[in-house]
DNA sequence: CGGTATCCAAGCTGATACTG
DNA sequence: CAGTATCAGCTTGGATACCG
């Protein structure tokens, strides 16, 4: 089942998925936008401190073209710009739940194993 | 919540996940493992064809480092090596499922998309 | 078989400065 | 406020050679 996707062909819809979500930051903006839509550069810049504006305009930019998120500029001044999820970006609600829950599973797991290399 | 991890500090689980799968190859060699288990190197290069042997060895090791696999070497000529997803790992089948779905939900978004454009 | 070492090109990332 | 330009540095990739 080959899935062609700008000038690519993916052979399973993981790597197709993979293709649009594993950017650097894609995860951690479509979970600031699952938390609160619609959402100003600016207040996105907030929630992703670590992230610095250029590549947080590129990420959003890729999620954009790929219909992910859609950006609505109010032609005002100062300029005001509105990014939220589409309706397939929404969709993505399940793979950051599933990454939040195994995020904790793994800080357990870091914590009992601090612990028992205490106990030695 | 401070999450104190090699020599990083996360502010959320998410963040802490997406630090020790979020490397380039890494959801795909997971979701390797998931299929079949324990895998020699060599199989594991017949599966992910598309990534080079460096980059599959490092991300390995990575992963290995963060517990997520096992590595087991047999003290055999030829070398024999098998990996396989430790317990913690195997948790992240959650993640790797929800991802896979989003992508048939994606391929059919992609496919319904073309057949718009083509009636226009 | 399962690596490591080296070289080199290309792309991604980050910090900073600047603009309409 | 939202975004672009520039430059430096790191990461990734591909090819090839070599080792235990």
């Amino acid at each position: 089942m080959e899935i062609p996707y700008k000038d690519k062909t993916f052979f399973t819809s993981k790597d197709l998925a993979l293709s649009v979500i594993g950017g650097r930051w894609k995860i951690a903006i479509i979970w600031c936008l699952l938390r609160q839509s619609p959402l100003r550069l600016s207040e996105i810049q907030k929630y992703l401190p670590d992230v610095n504006q250029r590549m947080l305009i590129r990420q959003l930019r890729e999620l954009e073209e790929d219909n992910i998120i859609t950006r609505v500029v109010y032609p005002v001044v100062p300029p005001k710009v509105e990014y939220q999820l589409s309706e397939i970006g929404l969709l993505l609600e399940p793979v950051v739940t599933s990454i939040c829950d195994w995020g904790d599973n793994f800080r357990e797991f870091l914590e009992k194993d601090s612990n028992k290399k205490s106990v030695e």
